[in-house]
RNA sequence: GCGGUCGUAGCUCAGCUGGUAGAGCGCCAGGUUGUGGUCUUGGAUGUCGCGGGUUCGAGCCCCGUCGAUCGCCCCA
């Protein structure tokens, strides 16, 4: 047992089930983000150790203690990529894209974060995520929500989850309001738990995200970002909750959302389910404007979000979502030197585009067997002189035909 | 990085106050040169996560370690 090679700590393989479900939320994100205009890049899974440094602020754990970060043979400093965001902006700096905004990206694909895991939460996870790059407009930010809504709703996890929505404002609205909250918690100090101390000196917008039952008393008498946000940055917040309303997406106003990226500003937001545990949050995202620049571009205010893939996984198995590979066309061969036939018409289906399969050894009763165990829809005999006989294997009904009209009958 | 719980067959789990392993499912083969999901008979599989300690003797007790899991932190 000590000698069978095992993944290494928070990775693990996608087999059966498990792949099946990893795949559907890929390809229904995918198919539902092309309805609304998105199309798919592919950037590279490791980058250069700035467009992670640079991109998501120091003040992250994320960038300060579980990037994956090494020196490769050339002495570069190259970071396995813990986000999408990133290296999307990098890339439409790079291949000179900020001459023709706005862009609609859509991405997914592996992410690695050093962290303790737990489930739902792994080194390496993966994320489906989709951008609006270069779009000042609040329609934006309603659109890239009701697209994530859509792809839950398609995934059949919707029910039980709630998208709340915050906004952070703008920069003079967040300096304000950031002022007023640490005056607030400064007053309580000596009442704040470690962490929240903490987060007093680094980032005491996280406070208002604490977990803990003493911090939730000092938090319900905090201020409430509404009073510090400029007419501007109100008017905005309105227009995307007016647009929502419109789309028809549910949501409900959590003052208390933050968000864990220093890129953020604006609307934040997030799909959240009490199913699953700690892990509640589903899907989240927001309003960024600066990280372009960042990267080198030109001020490209965008908006976006970023959903874990094996949470909901996570989901659709809760929920008995399971989806099932096609349902194949059994060919057995019967009787001596049929075996030769009924290679042929299994290759004539499968160029004909219907699934089918022919076990490699067995006798008749084990042939069937197998094809009950892979749920095929019907079995086709033929003998040695190329005869079919084709049985439906729900109902039981068996009858001879010709090639023809097996492959027709069969859809091909 | 911190705290709680748990590691026995491919899977789900049982195993008494310590006496060197069991069930169900699954798998393989037979009953059936022949038409499946039913039934029936038989069979294979474990250094009891790993390492050390206590003991005449450890799956069981102790220590360590690795892993999983739950919570914290953080985040999708």
């Amino acid at each position: 047992m000590s000698s069978k090679m095992q993944p290494v700590r928070g990775t693990r393989d996608l087999i059966g089930a498990d792949a099946r479900r990893h795949h559907a939320v890929a390809e229904t994100a995918r198919r539902t983000a092309g309805l609304y205009g998105f199309e798919e890049w592919f950037t590279p899974i490791f980058e250069d150790t700035a467009v992670f440094a640079r991109g998501l602020g120091d003040t992250s754990d994320v960038v300060s203690k579980e990037m994956y970060s090494f020196e490769d043979r050339g002495g570069d400093s190259i970071t396995l990529r813990p986000e999408g965001t990133a290296g999307v902006c990098r890339a439409l700096v790079s291949n000179g894209l900020t001459q023709t905004l706005p862009q609609k990206v859509f991405y997914a694909g592996p992410m690695f974060r050093y962290e303790r895991p737990q489930k739902g939460r792994y080194r390496q996870f993966h994320q489906i995520g989709i951008e609006v790059l270069g779009a000042a407009e609040p329609l934006a930010d309603a659109e890239v929500i009701a697209c994530g809504w859509q792809i839950l709703n398609a995934l059949g996890v919707a029910e039980g989850v709630v998208l709340e929505i915050n906004t952070l404002g703008d920069a003079a609205s967040r300096d304000a309001y950031r002022a007023a909250l640490i005056e607030h918690f400064s007053a309580h100090q000596d009442k704040l738990s470690h962490d929240s101390k903490v987060r007093l000196e680094k980032n005491p917008q996280r406070i208002l995200d604490s977990k803990d039952e003493g911090d939730r008393a000092i938090v319900a008498t905090a201020p409430t970002i509404d009073a510090y946000l400029t007419p501007e940055a109100a008017s905005f917040f309105e227009a995307v909750q007016g647009y929502l309303t419109l789309f028809g997406v549910p949501f409900r106003r959590n003052p208390r959302i933050v968000r864990g990226l220093d890129y953020y500003s604006h609307t934040a937001f997030e799909f959240v389910t009490d199913r699953l545990g700690s892990q509640g949050t589903v899907m989240g995202g927001g309003r960024y404007n600066g990280l372009v620049e960042e990267m080198g571009g030109p001020a490209t205010p965008s908006v976006g979000w970023a959903a874990g893939m094996e949470r909901l996984s996570l989901l659709m198995e809760a929920v008995g979502n399971d989806p099932r590979p096609p349902r194949p066309v059994a060919v057995i061969p019967q009787g001596e030197g049929a075996e030769t036939a009924a290679l042929s018409l299994v290759q004539k289906l499968r160029q004909a585009g219907i699934t089918a399969e022919m076990a490699y050894r067995g006798n008749l009763k084990r042939r069937m067997e197998r094809a009950n165990r892979q749920n095929a829809h019907a079995a086709l005999f033929v003998d040695a002189a190329g005869a079919i006989e084709m049985k439906n294997l729900d109902s039981g009904d068996q009858y001879a035909l010709s090639e023809d009209a097996a492959i027709a009958a069969l859809g091909g």
